[in-house]
DNA sequence: GTGAAAGCGCTAACAC
DNA sequence: GTGTTAGCGCTTTCAC
């Protein structure tokens, strides 16, 4: 009997409030939601019962009810990337200031997985879905469907121009660009490029930036001068053999990410060249270990929690403007600046 | 009107699909449901109306009606936090494996926000929690409410024994010995330890695991030998500049974690005395610089994958032992073993 | 193997 | 300012 009550007691409603109170679950409802037509003293006496009951208020009946969940979904490749925790973190902490939850998923990478998870959330009737493209996606039917169902949808960091669909991202041509004329600044004659997958535009966009550069401050661009790489330590070293072995030879790299310009660093410092008197590297992501290598490494930074809260923000505005009755007519694209951090590794050349 | 049948369109219910065939809305979500009693041919039939239909299945009504909400609730300190996103990894991989959805929420080792992810979780009616305490928690009062309401719970890493929750947690204790063990198996013979803060447990088991290396080893242990730090590169300088002040100077440090084992490795620098000719470094944690700086890093590390794993599988054990109309009585611990990363750091002295 | 009926806990018209 | 009523969409006895 003891355990009996004991279970039951867990399951207290806004009617047990009600009877207790002599009033009706409708009363005890507004109470609770603080609506503008119950009296004060009404209210006081709700809350006061509610929490000597404990009384929790069950989401789930009132979601069902109401047909307002206010949990959002969030699709990042993996947790387990230092960039997508850390916007997680930004879009968790603005979601929960503002009564929001957050469901999790990880594709990994996989549009099976991608699939999955926004079949979960519509089925949990998520008010709203904030997405990064899983680099396996070719095939966008299952966002496209979100579209139709009218269903709020962000992207932000990874996504795709065709599909009109609000994001935010980083200015990855300006902050190519900007990582390139510093090492020109620096003094730095000879460029060279270690891109990623041409075929995604991020890297693209970092290749326009970094040719764009050079053009604009009159140095010469050398089609050789670019190494195609695929975002490893393993292609950034590759890099350092292949342009050592140019007729002419780069003194700077900008390397399309971190890990690649690491690379370039483990190459240059197998060949004895000196980094960054003889050779200047620049990176690009802020990956936490830069600060911490020998010489430290110039990067540019992604700006990942500002992208998250903003990321939110957006979608906020799309699920407000859906409440409104009104078309989704919300077609933004917010685009952050990249902050650069000049370390050690293009503090300057000492020419010879 | 096309319009209102498109909106219309989104809201297709097991009614929908049970008119069209003329069955009632029970054997629909049965034949759903996979229910035994029903026909190959039925189910078939419904499967098939349902994806015509494009019909999803409401989540949250059918969490209200059955209880189960497949849901758990995850409380980190914070997702940009590199361990903390390992884990998270590891949870959201094994639940959405077994059909479960995570909610994450970040505490920012608030105790306020801790409570509120707790609120926020008892009212969406998750099945269980996943916790890591916040640093600043010292009142577990909503812990404690937890287990009164039956909902199970389980720490990870972060863990309290005096509540008897289960938990997953790392050996520290055997961490740290192996690592000093390491240091004096490389020939050095005055190893220090810089530590944390010796209140919490996780830091206290690796200060023990130090000195019973030592004792086991029957080298000398020395009271001055240790140095209290907080978990910062800036400790580790300043534990460098401490141990050089010595009467009788120290050959190696056993840091208590990696941006520690970095401050000493940068002290060591300015004061140009060679790792690991010189002197031995091992640090904790094995977080993702540790490999690329130079010397790299020799490192402990604490399976976090692994941990988000096993602490989902306890959970789900207690989850199925409620549902079972047992008492919880799982009252386990699971104990990761500690994988020892042997690096340059720690490579062995050159005796002179 | 399928139907009828009830209800999970809440909210929201519509009353007055 | 509060009550009445009617569901939201599903699951689940209890029938037969």
């Amino acid at each position: 009997m003891r355990t009996r009550l004991h279970r039951l007691s867990q399951k207290i409603t806004i009617h047990d409030i009600a009877r207790e109170l002599n009033l009706t679950s409708a009363t005890v409802s507004r109470a609770l939601n603080d609506h503008p037509r119950i009296s004060t003293e009404t209210k006081d006496r709700v809350q006061a019962k509610a929490s000597q009951l404990k009384y929790k208020r069950n989401k789930i009946a009132s979601s069902l009810r109401s047909g307002k969940s206010h949990t959002i979904g969030v699709i990042i490749p993996s947790a387990q990337m230092n960039f997508f925790g850390s916007v997680v973190h930004g879009i968790e902490n603005t979601a929960s200031s503002m009564g929001y939850s957050i469901i999790l998923y990880q594709s990994e990478e996989s549009s099976v997985l991608e699939k999955k998870a926004i079949e979960t959330f519509l089925s949990a009737r998520v008010d709203g879905i904030l997405a990064s493209i899983a680099k396996e996606t070719t095939d966008f039917s299952h966002y496209q469907e979100l579209k139709k169902r009218n269903v709020p949808l962000v992207f932000f960091d990874r996504n795709n121009d065709d599909l009109n669909v609000p994001s935010v991202v980083i200015n990855d041509f300006k902050g190519a660009f900007d990582a390139t004329e510093h090492l020109i600044q620096k003094g730095y004659t000879r460029i060279a490029h270690v891109s990623g997958a041409k075929h995604l535009k991020t890297f693209s966009d970092r290749l326009s930036g970094y040719i764009a550069a050079l053009k604009k401050n009159n140095v010469e661009f050398n089609e050789s001068f670019i190494y195609q790489g695929n975002l490893s330590i393993e292609s950034g070293k590759a890099a350092v053999d292949y342009f050592f072995n140019l007729p002419v030879i780069p003194d700077a790299v900008f390397a399309v990410e971190d890990f690649t310009a690491l690379g370039v660093m483990k190459g240059l410092k197998e060949r004895k060249i000196n980094v960054p008197s003889a050779f200047g590297v620049i990176g690009f992501a802020n990956e936490s270990f830069g600060e911490h290598i020998s010489p430290s490494l110039s990067s540019v930074d992604q700006q990942t929690v500002q992208m998250g809260k903003e990321a939110f923000g957006l979608l906020m505005d799309m699920i407000n403007f859906k409440n409104g009755e009104l078309e989704i007519a919300v077609k933004e694209k917010i685009v952050l600046e990249p902050l650069l951090f000049f370390r050690e590794s293009s503090a300057g050349k000492i020419n010879g």
